[in-house]
DNA sequence: AAGGCGGTCAACCGCCGGGAT
DNA sequence: CATCCCGGCGGTTGACCGCCT
């Protein structure tokens, strides 16, 4: 027996908005404000369903929604996010005031993706398109490799990538000087849920996200758990002095928002703030405006120690 | 001028997590 | 503890628009 539909399909309206409607819905948010969703299409005196409703207000007529065109820093932000973080649209966006999940996930989707592959980078793993290629014809000609999963199973949809194909940010932190090259690198590649979050995977002790929420507040107390986590896996460095500062001094946390998101905004502002510190966010647009990134990063790559 | 085509974006769908009961 | 229900999220769709032939 499935959920039951939030609402009567066969009375409801779809489709576009109407002008009429917009004004109906902000009227009622402007004062009744926005708590049970699955009432406002009844007391605002529309035939929508409330999570229509829910979407046309957080998408469209929200205050302070940006709706001119992204800019550079903003698409600049985004790349570096989604190699972080993937699509989770909703964390992107939440760095990017007055943007909504959607916005950024149709930008990525109709211009960044297409921009990305005509720079020779494939927009899911942002690697080198060459290099994956180079990759999956390794693979076909060798039996395939033990699984690598040492807490047995994730939901992730992210996988980690072969060392030898070190991400965007990766390349960053080397060539800040930051991070010992691999195996022993620790960057902050990309985080999930439940994957480990840091290199640390592959020495028993492992970040992750649910760790940093839960952390949080320990941290804010001035603990710095992150910092010493990454000082031991990496053994003191710019980043982790960067880390340090930016989690354990309980700097503030996005834009206000309430619950979870402080813990994934401060994680993501942590890392943008090591970014700008480090000069890493400089360094991560030179790449990508760098077409020796694109064209030669297999010669790159092997001059920074990494090899293929 | 008109039809085809691709790009853009608003909106929908289904799933999931978590709070309430 | 189990179930219900809501809000949130990411993937996908389809209407609209402008450009090209």
């Amino acid at each position: 027996m499935g959920r039951p539909p939030c609402c009567d399909k066969a009375n409801v309206k779809k489709g576009p908005w109407t002008p009429e409607e917009d004004a109906k819905l902000l009227a009622y948010t402007s004062t009744h404000g926005t708590g049970n969703w699955t009432n406002v299409p009844q007391r605002a005196g529309l035939k929508r369903c409330g999570k229509s409703c829910r979407l046309r207000y957080t998408n469209y007529l929200r205050p302070n929604l940006k709706h001119e065109n992204f800019t550079q820093e903003e698409e600049d932000l985004i790349v570096t996010l989604h190699a972080m973080l993937g699509s989770r649209w909703s964390l992107i966006a939440n760095q990017l005031p007055g943007r909504t999940d959607n916005d950024v996930k149709n930008y990525w989707n109709t211009k960044l993706s297409k921009k990305l592959r005509q720079r020779g980078i494939d927009p899911i793993t942002h690697r080198p398109i060459a290099d994956l290629m180079h990759s999956i014809s390794a693979l076909a000609i060798r039996p395939p490799q033990p699984a690598h999963s040492p807490s047995g199973g994730s939901s992730s949809s992210y996988h980690h990538a072969p060392a030898a194909l070190p991400l965007i940010h990766d390349v960053a932190y080397h060539a800040a000087g930051i991070l010992q090259p691999p195996p022993q690198q620790a960057v902050i590649a990309r985080v999930d849920a439940d994957a480990p979050a840091s290199p640390a995977a592959d020495h028993g002790q492992q970040l992750k996200w649910s760790d940093f929420l839960a952390d949080e507040a320990a941290a804010s107390e001035g603990q710095q758990v992150l910092g010493h986590q990454y000082h031991h896996e990496a053994g003191g460095s710019g980043v982790l002095a960067c880390w340090s500062s930016s989690v354990g001094g309980g700097r503030a946390c996005g834009d206000g928002g309430g619950g979870g998101d402080d813990g994934a905004a401060a994680f993501i502002d942590a890392i943008l703030d090591c970014d700008k510190e480090t000069g890493v966010d400089q360094l991560i647009a030179e790449l990508l405006a760098d077409p020796a990134y694109y064209a030669g990063f297999s010669s790159s790559s092997s001059e920074m120690g990494w090899g293929c």
